[in-house]
DNA sequence: GACACATTACGAACGCATTCGTAAAAAAGC
DNA sequence: GCTTTTTTACGAATGCGTTCGTAATGTGTC
């Protein structure tokens, strides 16, 4: 029974790939690419390259026997960010998640369905201690 | 009234050392070092470096005068973690707090007190919209 | 003051993320 | 089939963060 190693962190760059795969689904380099470019300047071989990598480090997955290639992630969004929340958890806030929520809620203004859903969770993780 | 530019992003390696900072108030490179060293095995002319750069950065102040030097950050810990958590959401949750929140609650146990806390913004940011 | 020790400064090396130029391979157009 | 265009692979350069060795400076002790 062994669990395949979770790949590993995404760096900046990686990130910003995944997420246009989250939002687009499955695509190509050139599709990234095409909402990658106009917004940060990068060239299309970079954005390729960059997707090499996070297939080799198991980031991404890829169909190779289309052409041209399809990428998708290997991790469900879900997933990803809780690695790189626990990330700046133990970085920056000593484990304590309390004042990273704090501090998330007042930097930018949530939707009131987004506060109603945190009030639920809210509910569930008192009603649970 | 121009606002002195405020003190770029710190890297992971420095984050480490404003913790220290932040906990344990003015200190010098030595003081800074008895903590990070055992936990890190970082030596102490890497401290120093990192702690010398951060003061031409704008992160750490210092007061050359005694000897040894003392150092202090520059800016309070809320503005600094205010501003890691305003980029992770730029960078991986496209600005939206509330689905960060989600799992920074889910990802570890809060204190009651915590949570406590946490319903009191939640009412405020309620009751303000 | 001379010596030992602590503190500070400087320079350089190393690894990793990011970038792109160029070339090879594949597909499309005629 | 041959040419043109797209796609893919490879190699290398650049920049930044991190690390430490070594040297210079300062401080305390006898």
């Amino acid at each position: 029974m062994t669990r395949p190693t979770p790949p590993p962190m995404p760096t900046e760059a990686e990130v910003a790939i995944l997420e246009v795969l989250w939002d687009k689904g499955r695509s190509t380099v050139r599709q990234v690419h095409e909402v990658l470019g106009p917004r940060t300047g990068v060239g299309l071989t970079t954005v390729l390259k960059l997707m090499q990598i996070m297939v080799t480090k198991g980031l991404l997955e890829r169909d190779t026997e289309v052409r041209p290639q399809v990428f998708w992630p290997a991790q469900a969004q879900r997933q990803t960010q809780k690695r790189l929340v626990r990330d700046l958890l133990d970085k920056a806030f000593s484990g304590s998640p309390g004042e990273l929520v704090l501090q998330a809620l007042s930097v930018r203004r949530s939707t009131p369905e987004e506060l109603a859903e945190i009030r639920r969770l809210l509910d569930d993780l008192e009603a649970r201690s």
